[in-house]
RNA sequence: GGGCCCGUAGCUCAAUGGUCAGAGCGGAGCGCUCAUAACGCUUUGGUUGCAGGUUCGAGUCCUGCCGGGCCUACCA
């Protein structure tokens, strides 16, 4: 049994993310979690929201709520919606906990007394009626490149130009919308990633084993030489960069830098967990610090290609710096995008499904088969609602669960509600066997290698290979001449069900669990040997016949949603 | 402007420089009748964006072009 760290990119906190978010970190991640775990290892599966900065300042004031109950709020709403999605996490944790800000704080302050945390002085728009600093995004103007007049001191929105805040013409506030603006001096601690690169870059190369997408984008920052990084910024919502013991001074009323904290949550949330079950402080170290246990522990983070270099670089560099025993990651799989019907998904525009629609249309199964069986491994890859209907209806409805469906009623209307006795294996189950061995060790190999497409791909040949056994040994011909063999027969294809449910468990867990709650055999576990597992339902064990597994997708509904998601969300 | 990625069948995607570029869906035909008009079998379908080049051999490597996207450019 391995100890299993697996931890998905943490969704910001401002509102409501798309299935683009979703597919890209926290449902891969699930889908190795549940399966690491029907093998019987030991995993920890740590998610949470990021919640600190400005965007989350920035959405709170248009919810017209203090940014701490917004954040609260919206924490529970994303929970809910992980919750519907049926995400396993061991903890779905908050990067503004008293945890996280006690370990950002202890791991700036290691990081200053090594010598990787310097003081910069740099100028910065003050708003003297908001009596503070204001980051980029907080000041507001003219665009100099498109005459815009809501352009944002990072970006005009309208020409997409990006900009430096001293550029806008008649800057002002876009808290107050004060046009008393003056540029100030201000200081901010950095980073000195650049102290750290040859250890970095020399770490990466020890990881000769990652995908080529992760690789490739960290060496490419690190050609180009790591900057040192501003981690603090002039926010009241965060981790306060001025703290008892701090190794530095004049820092009040600044907080970390968002990608500072973030990271740091998946140790934090570890942490969480184990305070939420009373454990004590062994619980979580164990899971992250190689002098107390970690050492043994293979870690995993699950992430969309845009997240790579901070947990390549700027993450790493944050251990590594505190020269403490942290265990780094030791896999990182990346996700390229998700499109949407010929466009991006676009949380601003409203473009897409977003999560909370998706689960008020059609159950979280119908959507962890799709996102899984098309997740944008190798490149962009695109959601159209025509490829939904067809997989979902294809394979869900009519490969797995017309299989299950023609067996039970098969069973029931000849033998009863009960496995049925009598009968010999043949040449058939003997062929059936074996392709089924050599299938499911292929379907295994690519879940442990974390080739989502490839392993959905080869779960559903071994659906199809349950139909084509029963169209080759026709039980219901076989059961006019020989009932006996007709029940040999059925009895296989009931336990193969059984099989089904559990191997396609990590993909679709609802579905699994109903079907396993029909067959009465809920505490099944993963198969050992195939022809062993297809005899564990013995002559006599009663079962159910189950509702249809999965209902199907009518043209018209297909084309309300065409509609209904194309533009603004309502 | 600079760096990078992508472009393969009607659709979604595969293919260590090496048989005839594959699979699912869709289309066509046949079969079966247990089942959610489901299932099975057969079959159709590609000038691998375009133009050159390297090679005994290119979807794969190189150059240019066209089209889409990302980073550069402190959204997260």
């Amino acid at each position: 049994m391995a100890r299993i760290l697996i931890t998905s990119a943490l969704p910001y906190i401002n509102g409501i993310k798309h299935l683009g978010n979703l597919v890209g970190s926290q449902l891969p991640a699930d889908l190795y979690a549940r399966y690491m775990r029907a093998r019987g290892h030991e995993v920890m599966f740590i998610c949470a929201t990021d919640e600190h900065g400005t965007p989350a300042e920035l959405a709170a004031a248009k919810a017209g709520k203090p940014v701490a109950e917004y954040c609260a709020e919206m924490h529970e709403v994303q929970a809910r919606l992980a919750e519907g999605f049926r995400l396993s996490f061991t903890h779905f944790g908050r990067s503004s906990s008293p945890q996280n800000h006690a370990l950002t704080q202890h791991l700036a302050k290691r990081l200053g007394e090594n010598g990787y945390i310097e003081t910069r002085t740099e100028r910065q728009f003050f708003s003297i009626a908001d009596n503070r600093f204001l980051p980029d995004r907080y000041v507001e103007g003219i665009c100099p490149n498109c005459g815009y007049d809501k352009a944002r001191g990072d970006q005009c929105e309208n020409c997409t130009k990006q900009l430096d805040p001293t550029e806008l013409i008649e800057p002002r506030s876009a808290i107050s919308g004060s046009t008393e603006l003056e540029l100030r001096e201000t200081k901010h601690l950095y980073l000195l990633q650049s102290k750290l690169a040859g250890e970095i870059e020399a770490w990466i190369d020890s990881r000769t084993d990652w995908p080529q997408l992760t690789v490739s984008i960290a060496k490419k920052w690190l050609k180009e030489g790591l900057k040192d990084r501003a981690i603090t910024r002039d926010l009241s919502w965060g981790v306060p960069a001025q703290f008892p013991g701090a190794p530095w001074e004049g820092m009040e009323g600044k907080v970390f830098y968002v990608w500072f904290d973030a990271p740091i949550e998946y140790i934090a949330a570890t942490h969480e967990w184990a305070d939420a079950q009373g454990l004590d402080d062994t619980a979580w170290r164990s899971w992250w610090r190689n002098d107390e246990g970690a050492e043994d522990v293979r870690y995993i983070q699950f992430m969309g290609k845009d997240n790579v270099p901070f947990h390549t670089l700027s993450f790493p560099a944050t251990l590594i710096g505190s020269r403490e025993p942290w265990h780094l990651v030791d896999y990182i799989k990346s996700f390229n995008y998700l499109n949407y019907e010929g466009g991006q998904f676009s949380t601003s525009q409203g473009r897409g499904v977003f999560q909370d629609q998706a689960l008020e249309i059609l159950p979280a199964d119908y959507w962890r088969w799709w996102l899984l069986s098309h997740a944008p491994e190798t490149s962009d890859s695109e959601f159209t609602w025509e490829n939904f209907q067809l997989s979902v209806n294809k394979d869900l409805a009519d490969v797995l669960g017309n299989f299950v469906s023609r067996v039970t009623k098969f069973c029931r209307s000849r033998f009863g509600e009960a496995v049925p006795e009598g009968g010999d294996w043949g040449e058939r189950e003997t062929a059936l066997i074996a392709e089924l061995e050599t299938r499911l060790a292929a379907y295994e190999r690519h879940m442990e290698a974390m080739e989502v497409r490839k392993a959905a791909t080869e779960l559903r040949a071994i659906w199809a290979a349950g139909n084509e056994y029963l169209q080759e040994a026709a039980p219901w011909a076989a059961y006019k001449e020989d009932p006996a063999r007709a029940a040999a027969i059925i009895r296989l294809a009931l336990n193969l069900a059984r099989l089904y449910a559990v191997i396609s468990a990590p993909f679709i867990p609802d579905a699994s669990q109903t079907l396993l709650r029909a067959l009465r055999d809920e505490e099944a576990g993963w198969p050992e040997a195939v022809g062993t597992a297809l005899g564990a339902l013995p002559p006599g064990h009663a079962f159910a016949v189950p509702d249809n597994l999965f209902r199907k997708i009518a043209d018209e509904e297909r084309e309300e949603w065409q509609a209904r998601f194309s533009g603004r969300r309502s």
